[in-house]
DNA sequence: CCATCAATTGCAACCCAGTTGCAATTGATG
DNA sequence: CATCAATTGCAACTGGGTTGCAATTGATGG
């Protein structure tokens, strides 16, 4: 069973989710496991796809692990152009301690260093690790404070291509 | 009656549908009257708002003249955070002549030349018009064809700020 | 002016992503 | 192994947007 989703992944989900101190459970490492195994984000439906072969796992449950995978900082999420979420698991990305200007301790520091890739065939969306878009330097109106950045590149993708 | 929308606006509005060849109708013109008023981008909801003073306009109706806007070019539409789209009047740009790459007629033209800011607490979003996105130069993975490109800055607008 | 008719509109029903309230279940702890 | 807060499942709901279809209407040209 449960053969869409490798054992290393599993344990590895176990032990990063052991790391944030709170409760290891089936829903959770399942799901994130899925997110490590997928080489691009992947909206909420893609999951569950991938996920239902073995044990269902409730629609609401999944959003809600989603949502708390991104609180956590394990995964993050971008917005596809079809007006749904996508989620990616984390990067090693250094702790991105607090930069110039943000308010709050850790809450919502600038996540999205890269810019994204949106196929407009398969509404596939892929991570452009080599851009960072924090290097932009984007001036905004006198008044405004800028927190994030998004850089998305819209087009077809290798294969829709 | 439709003390929100100023008569000249209205003329405005009638010549320039007049200048697509298809019908002038109501809806269209007072549509059109709302987003040249706009400073910035508009939601459906927004221009339902506006609109509705004076005679209501039925949902379907606004969609559909909203999205036959964009398609003549009389209008632009971009992707809000809180997964609305909104709508501004479209600027008196070049005509955009096909740049390399593109491969149909004129059917969808990089229409987005500049980014947009979000504003994360009242959801209002604003052009940077100063900003010409297209200038950059992004690189993309082989096999892959970039169309468009979208620069957008979050964070918290002059009046929220 | 008026008849004509394709384009446009209004209405009702629908779709889809995501959310909320609440009772039942369960992971961690001692 | 009992305890209990955290998590889950279910049902109902929200909000933006779409679809099918019958009724209305802007432009045309006689
Ligand atoms: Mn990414
Ligand atoms: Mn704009
Ligand atoms: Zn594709
Ligand atoms: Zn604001």
């Amino acid at each position: 069973m449960n053969n869409l989703i490798s054992d290393p992944s599993l344990t590895l989900a176990r032990t990063r989710l052991r790391g944030t101190g709170a409760r290891v459970t089936p829903a959770r490492v399942r799901v994130l496991a899925v997110l490590m195994e997928a080489g691009q984000p992947l909206s909420h439906h893609e999951v569950e796809q991938i996920l239902s072969p073995a044990a269902e796992l409730d629609r609401v449950t999944l959003y809600r692990v989603l949502d708390w995978l991104v609180q956590q900082r394990l995964a993050h999420r971008v917005a596809g152009s079809d007006r749904a979420w996508r989620f990616s698991v984390a990067g090693d990305q250094p702790s991105l301690e607090a930069r110039g200007g943000l308010k709050a301790g850790g809450a919502k520091v600038m996540h999205e260093r890269h810019a994204h890739f949106h196929c407009n065939d398969c509404g596939k969306v892929y991570c452009l690790d080599s851009i960072d878009a924090k290097a932009l330097n984007v001036p905004v109106p006198i008044g405004y404070r800028p927190e994030t950045l998004e850089l998305t590149v819209k087009g077809y993708c290798a294969h829709c291509n």
